[in-house]
DNA sequence: CTGAAAGCGCTTACAG
DNA sequence: CTGAAAGCGCTTACAG
């Protein structure tokens, strides 16, 4: 218990260094800058006068003033932080991320523009950052504006593309479709969707075709779009099909909404999720309404995560190269800020991954 | 394909936002950070003027220069980022930590300081940060000297203390000894350990006492010694059980040591790991071997990530609270930060969980 | 309500 | 090899 200790002393100075040693700043500073600029001896001479003198080296801020750079990328989440590190998906894509910019000496600054009453475009303004990397927001959001305001490099992801921006993602929509299709060349007809947000302010709860319509978050809508092409395809029209929408992506939504799905007449026999985090929570709530998955209920996911394989029954889901992602993210920024050319629209290949959730309907003959 | 468009012009400065409407810079300055200091008017005509001139407010480095302070605080793994992602439990902590940033509007910078060839002082030295939380590094590193140098506030977590600096942790020691008590207790005699790395450079094999003894990773440390004195206890010599070090932390490194101990005569029949990440590679290994857990081989993992209780067969292991973990070095450096008292040393609890992994020796009787 | 002045801590040509 | 000068872009008392 006591005051913190470290935050009394002042920290001495470049300047305070070079005057106890009799040198110009300029020297001092190239002490730690550029060796070659002045003799080995001198050198040592300043090191040793800044640590009698308990200077800590160029001050980063100063240092990133006057050198036009602050050393770190900006990655935006409009959730939570600690939502994004819930869900496997989203740490692979800071894995790839990270990845690039380790190598780089650059750090990563996490930001976090959850929506909600203090939603502070400050956080954008403010971020001591030299470029930004933009996961999933939704379109018209200030702070995208915001971020786009700030006139730095800017990589997208899972967004519509803004004007002239670098985006990175993939093709939502035909990865769902071929997910439904799936589910539909099984036989399936009684379908019930658990999506993620649909717009900044997501509710929980069943979301009509006009909810739907304007949904903001790209990624929710192609999704949807993907699975309501496949299942009118088949003849089922799209508006009997329940989609209830989770404000947070979250196994434990995803099971509330299933036992709203399952309380339903007719009871859906196949659930299409946006996610293998809301498709864990299906899995769940299948298993304590004591059906059995996935001869009473199919279930599909998406993303691929680790944890899908590892379910109980592995959960069929498409996957996609969340690390990867992050990788050409970093890749694509790390080459605006060098001026280099670079390459764009990126759009990741996905795949049907068919494991034991999904079969053909109960009842089919 | 082409070269970065946003790369191009110069930003308007502030300056030149006041001499393109006539007022001094500091009246710019106030319309962006003391409205209460000029009219609701001029205060539009200098947006307006901001807007129609590209000005994207106060630069954050040049701003964080004057107000000394960065907006951010630094959290420093030795791993590469990407390991530390991979592990829930570090994930979690991440979790708990930005939970408090993020109220704060602060953002949360990852810095990596994986040991290797270019491990770069200046990861820290340029780190542009209020504070550090320091996680989990070696006693000794490089590093933690060039951190604490910067004399700004700090938090260790897992490590032992350095002076006067504020700690975060468990008590590793006494948590592995009640896990390796549950498993003597149960009437095992034949063990084998597999441990995360015990040093920077750490590499993968067999850890005979003297490099046990050398351990530079407390945590790594502290476990294996609550597991020593659990097994000493009971009459079998710490000097025959093999401790096999990964240097990483990950599953499938955890299956690599467990098959080198399967095979080793005589058999081990209980492992206790000093992670769940590495116990669910023993579980894999014995998978593959035909080995049955808990019939054949008991596994004692160590943290309660989420993962552990739905593995099969789900783990015994320790629990600790990693999001309060974070919380509470998110807290106190944040305390620091406001010169306000903070609680020190934090030591919290932790329980021993017993699942479906560990059973009585097949031949005891 | 507005502006002139000083300065946050450093780096970078440039001249010697 | 060393140093004087200018300036990175802003904010904060302070005087009017």
């Amino acid at each position: 218990m006591g005051v913190n200790p470290r935050s009394g002393g002042r920290r001495a100075t470049l300047r305070e260094v070079a005057a106890e040693l009799g040198v110009a700043p300029s020297t001092v500073s190239n002490a730690y800058n550029r060796p070659d600029q002045l003799s080995a001896a001198l050198r040592e001479r300043v090191f040793e006068t800044a640590r009698r003198l308990g200077y800590p080296g160029p001050d980063p801020l100063a240092r990133g003033l006057r050198r036009r750079r602050a050393g770190a990328v900006g990655v935006l989440y409009d959730t939570r932080l600690s939502y994004a590190f819930a869900d496997p998906a989203e740490v692979l894509f800071l894995q790839g991320v990270s990845m690039v910019t380790e190598e780089e000496g650059l750090g990563v600054l996490l930001l976090s523009g959850a929506p909600g009453e203090e939603r502070d475009p400050e956080v954008i303004s403010g971020a001591v950052v030299d470029g930004f990397i933009l996961y999933s927001m939704a379109d018209g959001d200030p702070l995208v504006e915001a971020a786009l305001g700030r006139r730095l490099p800017i990589v997208i992801v899972d967004q519509p593309r803004i004007g002239d921006v670098q985006i990175v993602g993939i093709d939502d929509e035909s990865a769902a479709r071929s997910a439904a299709e799936h589910v539909v060349g099984l036989g399936h007809r009684r379908f019930g969707v658990v999506t993620f947000g649909l717009a900044p302010g997501a509710r929980d709860g069943i979301a009509d075709l006009e909810r739907q319509a304007a949904a903001t978050y790209r990624v929710s809508r192609s999704r949807l779009q993907g699975y309501a092409a496949a299942i009118t395809d088949v003849g089922v029209s799209w508006a009997d099909v329940p989609v209830y929408e989770c404000a947070e992506n979250v196994p434990e939504k995803g099971r509330i909404a299933t036992e709203a799905l399952l309380s339903r007449d007719p009871r859906p026999a196949a659930i299409l999720t946006s996610s293998d985090q809301l498709a864990l929570g299906v899995l769940e709530a299948a298993r304590r309404s004591g059906l059995s998955v996935p001869r009473d209920l199919s279930v599909v996911g998406f993303d691929d995560v680790p944890e899908a394989a590892r379910a109980t029954p592995p959960l069929t889901t498409v996957h996609q190269p969340h690390v990867e992602k992050g990788l050409l993210a970093g890749r694509n920024l790390l080459a605006q800020l060098r001026n280099e050319e670079t390459t764009d629209p990126t759009l990741l290949p996905t795949r049907l991954v068919v494991r034991g959730s999904t079969t053909r309907p109960r009842t089919h003959r």
